[in-house]
DNA sequence: CCCACTCGAGCAATCGTTTTCTCGAACGCT
DNA sequence: AGCGTTCGAGAAAACGATTGCTCGAGTGGG
């Protein structure tokens, strides 16, 4: 592959004159200019990327760590997040954790050794990963979730809120033992639906027990036994709040299985607007984050760091929207 | 950031015992290594991506440049080539072009510049990155669409068999005026669904006609409107095959619309295996993609070709499957 | 006892840019 | 005409790693 060197050459000119002209730096003779351009452009030349960051001390790229690509929800705030870098020239390398503390941290240590600009993450609160990033000066935004120590900038979802005034929406309709899948314990997004979940129940003073929560990962399987768990009981709840759109897949093919239509048999609320929601029958009542617009301020956040640093970090929490549909109607 | 020669002084040895130990290369005597690991790891030194990949012209990353992140089959895709890239000590740099034949070039660009290992990609059809990449060494795989001129490795689906088999299946059950929305023109896998179609039609015996075709690109907005176009015509489809799931979306909503239900008002067919596609009702019939294994596929390719270069570019066709559900049963 | 060979570690070159510094020429002003 | 200033382009020094080459010490054999 040719060289700034090989474009010097063919253009009679130095590299220095070549790396002015192609970047539109200093004023270069436009006769000069034109012929490098013209070399550039015979030889198919590209600028060696490394070689050019290694240089500059700086690249234009943004990593974003999310924990599943095959989750609308995440894959929505990667397109804000794309949006917003994209605009701004800065291209975005999307890496899968799996929610796997150990590929969280390998992905956080390509992204510093490839010194990226900034790391969005979804933190799975991998204390390796935070001590990690304390340990260096790459600007970091927390989407989703928060670092543990919150030393970042961060984007967050009002879950408690929205969790309570989803579990207090099943409640005026009528829905009188409502459980909960608020997905694995100690992701603080789960935690958080939880305490709102409870919340709700008190205020709509309903009896709160822990018997009718169940807590799995976020993946379909795990709401799927979770969701049989409760239904088998002797006392089944009439209504679930279910913690995201992939655990809701699992939470509405158990009740097909056992014959339960939503709504009218129990009531189904789950996190999420994902678009084949208005597609069931009924459709489905969903607490809508606006994920989109997560990354996209989560992008700016970084953004802004970039050019300013040294400021204070700040948290920006966004709230959710409740959506009513079929599934909270009997 | 430290730097390997800050590590070499605190260990109080060169910069290049440094780099001999840290990577386990030639024999360094064990009292000088442990000395060198305990700098590096007083020190929280991380190499210098840039200019490590500068020094050994190449890199451990590959990208996957997809059309839409939110399509639940690319992002499948994407979980297929990431497993197989990360066993292989590779990381994966996701690329969402949109089906913007400027924004593809663009990552090609990136991807190029930055001198990834290699790239996979699944082509607009752009003319301006074929180019590019054949100006180019670097190897490229082509996923789910070939690249123009068939020099790459390329990982396919038998698409026309696949859309022939769904079509003679809605003829079989008895569906008799068999639309289609196979998505835009000019893109192979929309073309080769279209021919199958065709070729199903002639099978089964039925009139092929171009009236109840509607093109449109993959979203669930131009479903929406192809949808709608041929049922309002005074003789509609009582069956449509449907080119993908995000499409699939926004036809169900319109029938839903027309209070027209799938299967005894109107055959549906969709491709890619959604995991909500199960929750309707009825149940949806489609054409599943392994869409998985595609990737799984590709990334295999291209590895093969890094470590084996020059061999002849192979193309693999993989089957989809059919599983029928509820519509497509009167 | 000396020589040759091995082994391990450092020196220095190298990758391909960007950017500072330097220098020569040209121009304008006195 | 001479001098100072400006302007544009080249020479060369970084950036931080890897790696071929060199060299010194130690060892074993003749």
């Amino acid at each position: 592959m040719a060289t700034i060197s090989d474009v010097a050459t063919l253009a009679g000119v130095s590299t220095a004159t070549v790396s002015r002209a192609l970047n539109g730096k200093a004023t270069v003779d436009p006769e000069l200019s034109a012929r490098v351009v013209a070399a550039a452009e015979e030889l198919g030349y590209r600028p060696n990327g490394p070689a050019r960051n290694l240089r500059k001390q700086e690249t234009a790229v943004l990593a974003l760590i999310i924990s599943d690509v095959e989750n609308p929800f995440f894959t929505a705030i990667a397109r804000g997040v794309e949006d917003v870098a994209h605009a701004a020239g800065y291209s975005l390398v999307l890496c899968n954790s799996d929610d796997e503390p150990d590929k969280e941290r390998e992905y956080v240590d390509v992204a510093l050794q490839e010194r990226v600009a900034g790391v969005l993450l979804s933190p799975t609160g991998n204390t390796d990963t935070t001590e990690l990033l304390d340990r260096n000066t790459t600007p970091v935004v927390a989407v989703d979730r928060p670092l543990p120590e919150r030393t970042s900038d961060t984007v967050l979802l009002d879950n408690r809120l929205a969790a309570e005034e989803a579990t207090l929406h099943l409640a005026r309709r009528g829905y009188r033992r409502i459980g909960c899948l608020p997905g694995p314990s100690g992701i603080l997004t789960a935690d958080e639906r939880l305490a709102g979940y409870r919340d709700g129940l008190r205020s709509a003073e309903l009896p709160g027990s822990t018997t009718l929560v169940r807590r799995s990962r976020f993946k379909a399987e795990g709401a799927r036994q979770s969701a049989r768990s409760l239904l088998d009981r002797p006392d089944p709840p009439d209504a679930l709040l279910v913690a995201n759109n992939v655990m809701a897949v699992g939470v509405l093919q158990t009740l097909a299985d056992l014959g339960l239509r939503p709504g009218r048999d129990i009531g189904v609320v789950a996190f999420d607007d994902a678009p084949w929601t208005t597609l069931l029958d009924p459709p489905l009542t969903v607490v809508a984050q606006p994920a989109y617009d997560m990354g996209a301020v989560a992008a700016q956040l970084l953004l802004d760091r970039l050019t300013a640093p040294g400021e204070p970090p700040t948290t920006q929490t966004l709230s959710a929207k409740l959506v009513v549909r079929g599934s909270t109607t009997r």
